[in-house]
DNA sequence: CAAAAAACCGAGTGTTCACTCAGTTTCGTT
DNA sequence: AACGAAACTGAGTGAACACTCGGTTTTTTG
């Protein structure tokens, strides 16, 4: 099994970096130290190697916010919505390849003939998704965020916001650090009550 | 100098859905209703073609901006940087197909080998923040907007922000037509002095 | 209208690709 | 040690690819 993992961490950083078609298997034995054949045996195919590394993700990512945000004290929902948002900046860094490959147009392509692929997605978005709607939920309860926002509709928006400045960074557009602060500044500004 | 144009439009579409590599210059050629050698005369390769397409997105995208934005009389800059979002999203429905290759990272790696993309995407990105910038600016002078925010950080993430709802869109992720009060509201709480 | 130039054509070429398969090695169990 | 199962191998295969090129058609021009 050791050989089967190796395949999978190295196929994520091919698949991030380079792309779905771009990334030969041939390319991706090499750089596994195995032969080609042996990716075969592991995956059915190209495509379903492409859906484990996925769902690979989806648990990383999905358990790290769990664990992240459970049992956690807050002094307040406005509180919890700013450490979200850093969370999510802070494990994009951590896990760059891994958002990089939520960002590739191909995952969502895929999705519309495997249903497989929509699956996963989903699950990541929607976990992400609650656990801002939850901080907001919490701030309007405990009267730190305004409850003139829409809770659902602002957690979506506000998910898009820093999602967006990943995106920035990884295609090095520009540097996502010198931005941390204005946008936690304009994360208050847009939830404080 | 028609089937030049014919080819373009085809390919802009081709390579914005389906990405560079999926894009087979046979399929292009046969969608466009012309021989294969036919593209090879007006382009001198694939990625001459895809430059081709990014020069033609770019000219359009400044120009409809620039158009829209001169000369025209705003009540104040936030009404100024309200419109400018509603046209960006109205824009990217307008032109989906060129928003959405603008999405895509094949771009942005190419831009790593060749800089005629890179000058092409900074043309692009500095005119939608400038104009941005230019809305802030301006409110901030009128008081409309808040001093206590960096006009230029602030312009990124508004349109970070912005942006990252058109990416959602395009990846039928979630609709963006739904959000679009919410998106507003939060844009004038962000901004508002 | 004739000659030159530009536009267009599609079969041909060499390469790369995902995937197969028949055979070999490694491992776990008794 | 013996044996079956699981893991692994890499040469082989047919399909698809970007691009070339010699030749044909269309357009421009004097």
């Amino acid at each position: 099994m050791k050989k089967k993992e190796a395949i999978l961490k190295v196929a994520t950083v091919l698949f991030a970096n380079k792309g779905f078609t771009d990334t030969s298997v041939q390319e991706l034995a090499r750089l596994t130290g195995v032969a080609e054949g042996t990716v075969f045996y592991h995956f059915k195919s190209k495509e379903g190697l492409l859906l484990a590394v996925l769902e690979q993700t989806r648990d990383e990512i999905v358990d790290q916010f769990e664990r992240f945000f459970e049992n956690r004290p807050f002094n307040s929902g406005l509180e919890m919505a700013e450490e979200v948002v850093s969370f999510y900046l802070y494990l994009a860094g951590l896990m760059e390849d891994k958002f990089l490959l939520l960002h590739r147009h191909f995952l969502y392509r895929l999705s519309e003939s495997n249903p497989g692929f929509r699956e996963n997605l989903e699950s990541i978005y929607n976990c992400l998704v609650d656990i801002f709607e939850r901080a907001i939920s919490m701030g309007q309860g405990d009267g730190s965020i305004s409850g003139e926002i829409h809770t659902r509709k602002s957690a979506l928006v506000l998910f898009t916001m820093v999602d967006g400045l990943v995106r920035f960074k990884n295609h090095n557009l520009y540097d996502a650090g010198a931005l941390f602060n204005e946008l936690m500044l304009m994360c208050r500004r847009m939830l404080q009550a």
